[in-house]
RNA sequence: GCCCCCGUAGCUCAAUCGGACAGAGCAUCGGAUUUCUAAUCCGAGGGUUGCAGGUUCGAGUCCUGCCGGGGGCGCCA
């Protein structure tokens, strides 16, 4: 999904791009967006970017003489944060000036938010995730989702893009009644468990404190309750909603009263939108949305032949809702098992939005993200689970198990479109395999170089970051440069397993470094330029470790 | 049968908008500790990116076909 905006504090790769994307436009008279990245390799320098491959065909000449000529105008261009510009093959590669790393590690020290780019946009995103049935306790599969969502919401925050998170409640007609029927057969009022039925021994508890209350009012009763946990479960998790919307919302205005035609606004808006544009038709009794005509393989039911509304129909109503509430881009978080209903979703928006001659409603401002399935591993062995007999792995029996903050961390450790392995042998485990650990003994070690520093009478706060010659300090340095980058990419993309690969491989470094160098030794300007180092690389672990909700000890 | 997703080292996975010689961890083997926290570090081996074509200066990434795995194909959600 594309979060356009213009750039207010630019990371030095923007700037970069952008001062590129004018020398060419100057040179040669083309305009062309820039690749700008780190090279595959160190020493080729801190940014690459293949512009003489790009310009080639445009001015039929060969990309290294292209790049040859760009060199020294690129490198006076660039000449405040540039040492070197190296035309290699078809490639610039930009050496960053070790000076500009220095002053970037001591604002980093000093300043919270000194190194995150800041998006000026009007944009508007929703996140909507997890979304579970309030039938049951929420299960692994929707903390994944929670944790994904959540630390999306974060990092779009942090980068100034108002984005507000919601969860979605699916109390429908069905859902409610088949909560109710299992009620009943827990309390022994009815012979056996409906076919939708829901079993689990957690429905005792509920069922008997809803015995009292009349039948037909009972299942919702128990789902309120329900969603109360899970709110409760997502609360201790880290995780909270802006805003949470009942599909029940969608049904007719008065629930006492579900007289057939008679919906929610948007619901009806929806419908007579389709109706007046005849993109809907009845056959059989039941109504159908003409989504074939727009490249889906048939037409949807809107409407049933006994006149209750469809999921699809409510869900169309929930998003001209969302649209209307003037957000400008839509993510979802769903299942696999929605994984066909994407397509479809799309193409509605869009015969919903052509109908209602409403711009805002487009199904290119919905993206879904296909959370995949989590398996948990024990002692090298999946962990057998049963939905059907009720038997499941819930977030609760989780976190019995795992702190929060390692969940969380395991959650984010693969691409959100992959499944998952949760190894429970290795999440608690104390050591070096944990990844977890690894990352948060960072910044435990660094706190307690700071006061052993302290000790010692050093500070890093008179310290001067120009004492940092060695290769190592570099290398640091330039990862720390890279931070901004990483957190555009996560909302680029929509990828927040960016964020832990990216803090364990500074970990890696630092911990090498620390292995390495003494920090505190007899210099004492040494000693403080490093001690300034550390922490910056402190405040971007702590910063990074927040944005996946995870916590940032000072001892361990 | 049709549609969608995924096939990368023995295992689990990375790889930024199509960029350079595809990288980590685990496992295996060998080393480092009178410490500023060893919950750490250093080193070694390991690959035809499922297969075959195509587009491109350049393909793990895009297109076509095939093989294998998963999910969907309901007037359930």
């Amino acid at each position: 999904m594309p979060l356009p905006g213009v750039m207010k504090n630019l990371t030095l790769q923007q700037r970069i791009e952008k001062v590129l994307q004018e020398v060419v436009e100057k040179q040669y008279g083309i305009t062309l967006p820039m690749v700008v990245e780190p090279p595959p390799k160190p020493e080729w320098g801190d940014y690459s970017v293949p512009v003489g491959f790009k310009l080639a065909s445009h001015l039929r000449r060969p990309p290294h003489d292209i790049v040859r000529e760009l060199a020294p105008v690129v490198e006076e261009a660039l000449a405040d944060w540039v040492a070197q510009v190296e035309p290699v093959q078809g490639y610039l590669n930009l050496h960053v000036r070790t000076e500009y790393l220095q002053d970037l590690i001591q604002v980093t020290a000093t300043q919270e938010d000194a190194l995150l780019p800041r998006l000026k946009t009007e944009d508007r995103v929703l996140v909507e995730y997890v979304s579970a049935n309030p039938t049951g306790p929420l299960n692994v599969a929707n903390a994944r989702a929670a944790s994904v969502g959540d630390s999306l919401v974060r990092v779009l925050r942090a980068l100034g893009i108002q984005a507000d998170s919601e969860y979605y409640v699916n109390d429908g007609g069905g859902q409610i009644r088949a909560l109710e029927h299992s009620i009943e057969y827990v309390l022994g009022e009815r012979e056996t468990l409906p076919e939708d039925g829901y079993r689990g021994a957690y429905l005792q508890t509920y069922a008997h404190q809803v015995r009292h209350l009349p039948r037909g009012k009972r299942g919702r009763a128990v789902a309120q309750m329900i969603l109360k946990d899970q709110m409760k479960d997502l609360w201790e998790f880290g995780v909270s909603f802006d805003t949470i919307v009942h599909e029940s919302f969608f049904h007719a205005p008065d629930p006492e009263d579900p007289k057939i035609g008679i919906y929610h606004k948007y619901t009806q808006a929806v419908l007579e939108a389709f109706d007046r544009h005849q993109m809907s038709f009845v056959e059989d009794g039941a109504l159908f949305l003409k989504t074939d005509a727009y490249g889906d393989e048939k037409p949807r039911v809107l409407v049933r032949s006994n006149g209750e509304p469809t999921y699809f129909l409510y869900d169309l109503a929930y998003h001209l809702y969302k649209f209307d509430r003037g957000y400008t881009h839509l993510v979802n978080l769903w299942g696999p098992d929605h994984l066909g209903h994407v397509q479809r979703m799309k193409i509605a928006l869009d015969m919903l939005g052509e109908a209602l001659g409403d711009p805002r409603v487009r199904g290119d401002r919905l993206t879904v993200l296909i959370v995949q399935q989590v398996h948990l591993i024990r002692e090298g062995k999946r962990v057998a689970m049963s939905k059907r007999k009720g038997e499941y792995y819930t977030l609760q029996d989780l976190l019995k198990e795992v702190k929060k903050d390692t969940a969380r961390f395991f959650f984010l450790l693969r691409s959100t479109s992959s499944p998952l392995d949760f190894d429970l042998s290795l999440a608690q485990q104390l050591s070096k395999e944990n990844p977890v650990y690894y990352v948060q003994y960072v910044h435990a070690r660094i706190a307690s170089l700071l006061s052993y520093g302290a000790e010692h009478g050093l500070s890093p706060d008179q310290a001067d970051p120009r004492a940092l010659t060695r290769p190592e300090e570099r290398q640091l340095m330039r990862e720390i440069l890279y931070f901004p980058d990483t957190l555009l990419g996560v909302a680029r993309k929509l990828e927040p397993h960016r964020i832990p690969h990216y803090l364990l491989r500074l970990a890696e470094m630092f911990h090498a470094y620390y292995q390495k160098v003494r920090i505190v030794g007899e210099d004492p300007d040494v000693s403080s330029a490093r001690l300034l180092l550390a922490q910056s690389v402190k405040q971007v672990v702590a910063k990074g470790l927040d944005f996946i909700g995870v916590s940032a000890p000072n001892r361990m």
